[in-house]
DNA sequence: CGGAGTGTTGACGTCCGTCAAGTGGGGTGG
DNA sequence: CCACCCCACTTGACGGACGTCAACACTCCG
């Protein structure tokens, strides 16, 4: 019966991304405790979560939205790292200060935990922690097909490969094949692939030439049916 | 007194690792239990560990020696995504698959651990996958500094980069500056950097010529004190 | 309608890759 | 102990992929 001290409902509950991230290590007992030390984050497109170097006092789950996470050298050439999107965890780090910045690239809300409140919660809930490793060995697997694509591929062959990877996190399948609806610019993705923003236009021109792709606009790219098997097959 | 139960001596208390890798994380007493599910393993130069896809059996510790992980396009081409030395852990892999080669660059020895055994170590030592997720967000860190090595810097600057956390690892230092025996060929140096053996090369020579490093043979660079310094501080 | 921002296209330059020919040091064997 | 070879490394000549700089196009605003 609703109401009740036991069926109470509690935000975490009803969160669309309750089953993944740190959250789907907990059952619902646990998830109230978890809750108890969450705080929602509201951000517009463009804002800041924090800066490469800022102190590292909150870790993150993305509940909607999409993030990028970039480092800067001294002179201003931006390496992107990472994009976020629903389900994903940010912020893990062994040191005291956030190793790379988290910008918001689209409308994006956030669910908030101190470190100091989570590291709490981990030794109260090993599962917690497994969770968390499992998580970042994810992400360094991730991190690994980053640096083959940066190191040893070629401007045509880094967009297909973040295409189809953004594909899977963010494409609407229908009959005609994939449609993505790109959340970054041409910068974005730029600084993603380690190319400059006029090549990777001039790349995304030559396959729509290629009929490879369609660009009904800017921001969205869509991959034909066909094109998206040969491609997994490997061109 | 030696040899009763309470002080007999077991391997893992004398080894030179001890008091890194996971092993840090445990009291003797602990560590104990842990020594009684690991293995020692003994590789030659250039021996194996392990293959990109293989199943993800076993865990190690680098005890002694140096090894680089690799990943490999179908075509050939490879991106060496990181050196190891000892103190580092190996192995960290979510999927049931290794995603990358493991192979030693000198004599080296590991201590191995089943992925069953460890899974049972990590549920009793909590402290231990605590442990592991330091370890995973170091190399975390350590990706995404490679990630900016490949996506945005020179030939100069990558082995630049490359030279000094070398120095760090492998370094010995002395009245004169750094000394490197490098443990990798210039062909692993140009998978690690994204370049090719020609450039790393013509890249060293530079150096040498502008009195940055001297070479008294082809796996030893040295370091003159003052340009270290210079380094550090940006050039 | 006009301006600003993002994306595209073109002309040209450059850094690094490719291909090929040395060079030198360590190991083997005579 | 020396001669030879092998392999890793170096060096040179050349080419190409991508970067740079600049002009232009499209869209979204007011």
């Amino acid at each position: 019966m609703p109401g009740t001290a036991a069926s109470r409902q509690f935000p975490c509950q009803t969160c669309e991304v309750r089953d993944k991230v740190i959250c789907a290590a907990l059952d619902d007992e646990e998830l109230r405790h978890l809750s108890a030390i969450a705080t929602a984050v509201e951000l517009k497109a463009e804002g800041v979560v924090f800066h490469e170097g800022d102190d590292s006092t909150y870790l993150f789950n993305v509940v909607t939205g999409s993030l990028r996470l970039s480092k800067l050298l001294p002179d201003g050439r931006r390496q992107i790292t990472g994009f976020l999107f629903p389900g994903d965890f940010l912020g893990l780090s062994i040191a005291d200060v956030y190793a790379y910045s988290a910008e918001a690239m689209t409308e994006t809300s956030l669910c908030r935990f101190s470190r100091a409140n989570l590291t709490k919660m981990l030794e109260r809930f090993p599962k917690l922690e497994h969770r968390l490793l499992d998580l970042a060995s994810n992400e360094l697997a991730q991190a690994q097909d980053h640096l083959m694509i940066l190191g040893r591929k070629t401007a045509i062959e880094r967009l297909l490969t973040i295409l189809l990877k953004l594909a899977e996190r963010v494409g609407q399948r229908d009959s005609n094949g994939m449609t993505i609806e790109l959340p970054m610019s041409r910068t974005d993705l730029a600084d993603y692939l380690g190319l400059t923003t006029e090549t990777v236009s001039r790349t995304i021109t030559r396959l729509r030439n290629e009929g490879a792709v369609k660009t009904p606009n800017w921001r969205t790219i869509c991959i034909p049916k066909g094109v998206e098997l040969a491609l997994r097959t490997g061109d």
